[in-house]
DNA sequence: ATTGTTATTGTAAATTAATTGCAATAAGAA
DNA sequence: TTCTTATTGCAATTAATTTACAATAACAAT
């Protein structure tokens, strides 16, 4: 498999920019991790292993990485966008904890047939989709009925 | 059914907090329309019609708004939030052109099933989900393949 | 290899969305 | 009508992101 690497010389080269050492040390440490990511944590990150890469080239590397397909914006939270990366990750939904934070990720197979059908009926060159539920995680929603003396057991 | 706005006085009352004209005037505003805003665009909306509220007044609201069930966050996007009616609302999911920035919705049934399957699966307490869409509409699809000569009348 | 063009970088300043401090106002209970 | 204090408008602040600019460095052409 093309590295993510190659992907985004193959993508600088076609536009005719250039590539560098900031953009691949970035591109490195996202996909040392391959999960979820924001602009001020990949700088953190970067720093402590003395990269001493700007903020505002990680701000300006986003686009490239999104329109070379190898990363898509996830969410917005806490007042700043979310980033992960997507090159050699199969499609995910997420599964989000509102009280703990927590993200449970997952394929729903069910998705390739809906975009199939909504793709007919609309008529829409459908490119990606989104599919985000957000709730209580077991552990939450046992606390709150913990304290609010509800029986709730059901649920697990 | 309940209006928007009783609604709204209920909520504050069980709050123990005050309702305000202000506040009934971006209910109503809100619920007069029935679509996306954003606060910019709701701040102009009203000043238009002669109020004189300030903007941070409207995100003073919105969280109050969310809150009581009548709106909710619906996406991310020109570098701020946008938000929607949700009260008097079915659950609906979007399908968005990324060319001429057209939204569609619609109600997928299907997703009922999913949240179901979802829940046991991964013991979660589901309250909510997004679902969007994005790729090109039949005209813009249509447009952009005429420019690159390229065949796509399967679409339509 | 060397050179020349210009895209990219780091820094700092600017911009924009959203939040907050504060004094004046007004909602709603007494 | 009075009192308490939540809410308002305004202005200042914070935080995320973008941008101006001079220095640097990719990389195509020599």
């Amino acid at each position: 498999m093309i590295s993510p690497l190659e992907v985004f010389r193959t993508y600088i080269k076609e536009k005719g920019l250039r590539n560098t050492p900031e953009r691949e040390t970035i591109i490195r440490e996202i996909f040392s991790v391959h999960d979820h990511f924001d602009v001020d944590e990949l700088f953190l990150r970067m720093r402590d292993q003395k990269s001493k890469i700007a903020k505002a080239s990680i701000y300006r590397a986003i686009p490239l990485l999104i329109e070379s397909g190898l990363i898509k914006e996830a969410f917005f939270e806490d007042g700043h966008l979310h980033y992960e990366p997507i090159y050699g990750h199969s499609r995910h939904c997420h599964l989000r904890c509102i009280c703990c934070g927590k993200v449970v990720e997952f394929v729903e197979e069910e998705m390739d047939n809906i975009v199939d059908r909504l793709a007919k009926e609309y008529h829409f060159n459908i490119l990606d989709h989104r599919l985000d539920f957000t709730g209580y995680c077991a552990e939450c929603n046992n606390k709150m009925n913990d304290q609010d003396n509800v029986d709730t057991k059901e649920l697990l």
